[in-house]
DNA sequence: GTCTATACTTCGATAGAC
DNA sequence: GTCTATCGAAGTATAGAC
């Protein structure tokens, strides 16, 4: 009841070409870029649209991670079950686009409270559906808790995967080689070669 | 020779003070809020000085990150050089206030060219010391490079820490301390229990 | 060498026209 | 329900006064 402002339908093709332009900002040029104008701009549309559909700007940006949450799950739960769950989430995890989405959102976040409140939110679930996963995963690996638990490896592999793309997109890239290797020897030790490669 | 306009000397105590302004905002409020208006005003000084002293806010940036250079280096070096280097080390990258300063500058560099170039150089001289060293300290622990190479440690310990410290300052926790827990492990598997405490 | 007066641009946001 | 005209605040940066 803050405002009897009206707002655009949720199913608007316009409000959906907004979203679009501001994702594509939002990973070619950082979320300080992420302005009403640019975004119009991007989009072909006055600037005054952007507050029509999204009141704020930080509406905008939780109307984003909204938008992504469903896809990423699903991407999830898909390399989740597949055969060799450990490599398909290493991936994801490693895939570029989505890791410097992962980063520009975490700074946003760092500083605005509505963002992060939905970030974590969802974070959290990831995490959660991860390591359940995980607990089903080692125990038929036979990785025993004090070796290494559920959650910890959820961490480990967001922390690592992180890492490298972050680095690899700033232009830093020594070890990287040497990390990449390791990890998939972890990986095949526990789910052999990858599928589809001959044994 | 792009512009003939005067600057402020290097030692100036007002251009020492908004490099502080600056450096407090950029921790509290994220690198959007680093703008002449509010760094000047932290410092208690009018906005035209941020340009007198630094000519853009890209050089300022360029500034603070050239200022906190050398302690870094050398809280790095103390920490390789002591007994337990890997938990000093530890210590050290998950040090809250570092980390955070670390995410920031990332997100920062991700899309400005002038900040970018001087953090990757001073990125990059930091894991080749790390490297050097890890290398020493690894073959006394009798780690062969066919388990851990030196430079894919210095990653992990770089993903592992960045991650631990980003999610705190986000709120998010789960799976942290077993992943602490287990990272204490394998350190004191090679350097025994912490210094100072009965053995 | 140090700081101020000032210009121009871009920002988020609202009120009101279609 | 959709979009435009317009505003006041904040942004970077320069030229010139002390």
């Amino acid at each position: 009841m803050t405002s009897t402002r009206r707002i655009g339908t949720e199913d608007s093709a316009t409000r959906s070409a907004l979203l679009d332009a501001a994702l594509a900002l939002l990973i070619e040029e950082g979320y300080a870029s992420v302005t009403s104008r640019k975004v119009a701009a991007k989009a072909g549309l006055k600037p005054q649209l952007v507050h029509y559909y999204f009141r704020t700007m930080d509406d905008l940006f939780v109307a984003l991670v909204g938008r992504g949450a469903a896809p990423n799950a699903e991407r999830q739960e898909r390399a989740l079950a597949s055969d060799q769950p450990l490599r398909e989430l290493w991936a994801v995890a490693t895939d570029p686009t989505g890791g410097i989405l992962n980063i520009e959102f975490s700074a946003l976040a760092n500083h605005r409270k509505a963002i992060r409140a939905e970030l974590v939110a969802l974070a959290e679930e990831f995490r959660k559906r991860q390591t359940e996963a995980f607990a089903t995963i080692l125990a038929r690996y036979g990785v025993s808790h004090d070796e290494l638990t559920p959650e910890a490896l959820a961490v480990m592999i967001t922390g690592l995967s992180q890492i490298l793309v972050l680095e690899k997109a700033m232009g830093i890239s020594a070890g990287h080689g040497d990390l990449q290797a390791a990890v998939e020897g972890w990986i095949a030790r526990y789910e052999g070669p990858k599928a589809g490669t001959a044994d």
